[in-house]
RNA sequence: UCCUCGAUAGCUCAAUGGUAGAGCAACCGGCUGUUAACCGGUAGGUUACAGGUUCGAGCCCUGUUCGAGGAGCCA
């Protein structure tokens, strides 16, 4: 009689049944007359046991012997243990029956540890490891709430060109390809032509993989990486925040709510999400300048400024690294630095304008700062959004463009879109892998990639 | 582009300038509750590459390649 074929992560359901998994073997630990199989079929991971006297003698050395991956079909009766470990754990297979599909060769990845060049080296089978599958699966839910957050608020997906005439910004950080007899870049933003749609459609965002040539080599960087772009018609920076602020909100609390097992397979401290919920602290930039000067002093007297939870600063081996005068972006350790002073995320709003891009709003009275906010996750993760608020006149954007010493030619569109009917607008870019990294705890971005592309590595 | 560190068995790592070693994986044997099981045994090496110093180099020197971490820039 033919058993139901069910997944590990349905198995509490049948307690007491006999089904069957489609799985691959994790891991085992033969006891002589007795084998526990580690099964895993992409939605967990179960214990199987094998009694000898159940099975012929050659099924049962065949086994012993299977090679970790070997690719499997185990009949059984479901329990519940609590001595069986997986995820989600608790339950178990007594095996009835068990079908080799193929017996996999010496497989490299032991449950040992391994270097880093080894592990990417082998990413097409890394992926398949407890932890880099949890981050995975954190990350694809990351990707549905940033959907079905932005889909139940009235924005449309827009699809914005990846294959690009010129730069937003400049060019030096895009990736240059043939395109016939001409050049094209691809793209870094979806932003200029979101800000065409949202006069069509009132609330647009683009989700798609964007590139950065940038010969950056830190834990934080990748030359491809997704990113989410929400535009708003008649938004100003004050509302986008509090749209920003939602919306990130929303993220974490899908992951902890839907990924608690895979959060703790990462052996993530959820108590540092869990309060994840507007409003979120805003500080200006003007502010921060003067904070990581006094935490700067600080280290140096010897009396330093405390983290939000009363420890000592994390991660800024020298002082001189805080090193910041009025005018200056954020590198690194300052954002470190910044971040620990709140247990939330932190918006650091209106950055010098010389600095910024030259689309974004000047405040009123004050043009030498925009209407620009970054949000920066805590415990050090840095920055996950950038966002403004859009400049609306088109004789101030002309001016913008003349001064950054852009050609006119390719923005002529662009322009336009200030002449019919402006409004005030305002839109953000959130990085999925930073957000990834950040709510999952981990040291490095290549992680919350499937396949990530770095500077050094396009293989595998 | 710059700074720092590294490269030894399939993997993770040892080895005062003096015979190249362990754990895991593989292979053989044992074990009915393991959680990176454990116990016994077998096999496994062009010490990244090129040159130099030395009686003698995995180790010291020079260069090259590759990798890791960080800076700048950014999400």
């Amino acid at each position: 009689m033919a058993t139901p074929i069910i997944s590990i992560n349905d198995l509490h359901a049948h307690v007491g049944q006999t089904v069957t998994l489609q799985a691959w073997l994790y891991d085992k630990t033969p006891k002589g007359k007795l084998i526990f199989l580690q099964a895993r079929d992409g939605t967990g991971r179960c214990q199987c046991v094998m009694f000898k006297g159940d099975f012929d003698e050659a099924t049962f050395e065949a086994a012993k012997a299977l090679p970790q991956e070997s690719s499997l079909t185990i009949t059984g009766v479901v329990k519940a243990d609590p001595r069986a470990p997986g995820v989600p754990g608790g339950f178990e297979l007594g095996v009835k029956e068990i079908a080799i599909v193929q017996t996999s060769a010496e497989y490299p990845i032991t449950p040992k540890e391994h270097g880093i060049e080894f592990l990417m080296d082998n990413r097409h089978l890394w992926i398949r490891s407890a932890r880099q599958w949890a981050l995975l699966r954190v990350r694809a839910t990351v990707m549905r709430a940033i959907r079905s957050w932005l889909d139940g608020r009235g924005f449309l997906e827009m699809s914005t060109p990846i294959l690009t005439p010129s730069a937003a910004e400049g060019t030096t950080n895009l990736f240059e390809v043939g395109y016939f007899d001409d050049k094209a870049y691809l793209a870094q933003t979806g932003q200029l032509y979101n800000e065409a749609n949202i006069f069509a459609f009132g609330r647009v965002y683009c989700f798609g993989p964007t590139f950065r040539a940038e010969k950056s080599k830190t834990r934080r960087h990748l030359t491809e990486f997704w990113m989410v772009e929400p535009e708003i018609a008649f938004c100003d920076l004050d509302q986008l925040l509090e749209i920003e602020e939602q919306f990130v909100s929303h993220i974490v609390q899908t992951v902890l709510r839907e990924n608690a097992n895979e959060l703790k397979t990462l052996d993530r401290d959820v108590s540092k999400l869990a309060h994840i919920a507007p409003p979120f602290p805003r500080i200006t930039y003007d502010d921060a300048v003067a904070k990581l000067i006094e935490m700067q002093a600080g280290l140096r007297a010897g009396t330093p400024v405390l983290r939000h939870d009363g420890k000592p600063l994390e991660g800024i081996e020298d002082p001189a690294l805080l090193d910041i005068t009025w005018g200056m972006d954020f590198g690194a350790p300052h954002e470190t630095a910044l971040t620990q002073l709140c247990a939330k995320p932190v918006f650091v709003t209106g950055f010098p304008t010389a600095i910024k891009a030259f689309y974004m709003e000047p405040y009123p009275g004050r043009p030498e700062v925009c209407k620009s906010a970054d949000l920066l996750a805590p415990e050090g993760y840095g920055e996950i959004i950038g966002g403004s608020e859009r400049i609306s006149d088109p004789a101030r954007l002309e001016e913008r463009i003349r001064e950054h010493g852009l050609p006119m030619d390719p923005y002529r569109w662009y322009v336009d879109l200030r002449k019919y009917g402006s409004v005030p607008h305002s839109g953000f870019g959130l990085g999925v892998e930073r957000t990834v990294t950040w709510i999952c705890g981990t040291e490095h971005i290549r992680e919350a990639s499937p396949f990530p592309r770095l500077i050094n590595r396009m293989y595998p």
